[in-house]
DNA sequence: TATCCAAGGTAAGTT
DNA sequence: AACTTACCTTGGATA
């Protein structure tokens, strides 16, 4: 077992871990306490895990470990986590640097007071992908439900202090499942989706980490080939794991948040709306405009 | 207790 | 190209 902490104040902006990982950019970590999404007060200081799959690690899969108390992130991992929890958590974004790039309007205001220290995510593109293309019609906590639910049942068993950790499934090993089983895992009208989706990705007909060397629009369309994946659930992928900070996915709570705060962006179509909100926060980082509002608005903020 | 509704949309079929 | 409609499931609201 190897551990290790990171200073909360040399990180630009601060740092909010159970902001970062319970406002639905990731489904890849587990609360050990068991909690997520469904309850209790802010600022609590539990332990999250996530497992490094085959394709980060280069050997097997890292468990990964982290809780933040007492101005510190701590971590334990079966590697040396540090740089691993830097790229996940981008915890090398200038976040104050970021917030003076997107406009100083009220609702933007009032959600980075709101989640202070929350920062996007680097998820792995493949998880990012299938957690997207579970997403649609679907509930925040749900969706991290079918997450847990594949890993445990077509993912590596990895042990790690006396637990026994679940890695994300490689898309071999997803293309193995059958519809008729992931719709017992309660995808339901997703499975034939994902299962397609996975056979692509193992097949090499594409891969979704092929579009971060497209420009943004191009990158956007390369992903709707994967079945199940729209422009929304494209914009997401590109936002919380190929690093496209711009790309603003047009869910239902931004779609009110337009036609509340910014109506004169809904130009009607997905491409023209996105790209009106997108210069509305600022264009280069506008996706962490979307993902405070996204969160603020969610749990609970005036609309 | 029964019924209805909506949830981080997408694909397929019509105009 | 723009506009409908069907699609699994289920927690929470409403009757």
């Amino acid at each position: 077992m190897e551990t290790g902490s990171i200073p909360v104040r040399s990180l630009p902006g601060g740092f909010d871990l159970q902001a970062t990982l319970e406002s639905g950019q990731s489904y890849t970590w587990l609360r050990e306490d068991g909690g997520m999404y469904d309850e209790v007060a802010r600022g609590g200081d539990a332990w999250y895990a996530t497992v490094l799959p085959t394709s980060v690690t280069g050997g097997r899969p890292a468990v990964v470990r982290a809780r933040q108390r007492d101005g510190r992130i701590e971590w334990a991992s079966n590697v040396d986590a540090h740089a691993h929890l830097v790229r996940l958590l981008r915890l090398d974004d200038d976040l104050d640097a970021i917030m003076a790039r997107t406009p100083d309007d009220p609702l933007l205001t009032t959600a980075y007071d709101a989640y202070r220290g929350m920062r996007l995510v680097r998820d792995p593109p493949f998880a990012s992908l299938v957690s997207f293309i579970c997403s649609a019609q679907m509930r925040v906590s749900r969706i991290h439900g079918m997450q847990t639910r594949l890993a445990r049942e077509f993912g590596d068993p990895v042990e790690f202090d006396g637990r026994t950790y679940y890695a994300f499934p490689r898309p071999e090993q997803l293309a193995r499942a059958t519809e008729e089983r992931l719709r017992e895992l309660r995808l339901g009208y997703r499975a034939p989706y994902v299962a397609r989706t996975a056979e692509m990705v193992a097949s090499g007909e594409a891969r979704p980490e092929d579009a971060a060397d497209l420009g943004y629009e191009d990158a956007r369309e390369y992903l709707t080939r994967f079945v199940g994946v729209g422009e929304k659930v494209a914009d997401c992928v590109l936002l919380f794991s190929l690093g496209f900070l711009e790309a603003v996915p047009l869910d239902t709570w931004i779609r009110t948040a337009i036609a509340e705060y910014y109506p004169e962006c809904d130009r009607g179509g997905y491409a023209e709306t996105s790209r009106a909100i997108r210069e509305r926060f600022g264009g280069e980082y506008a996706g962490y405009a979307q993902t405070y509002v996204f969160f603020y608005l969610r749990t609970g903020g005036a609309v």
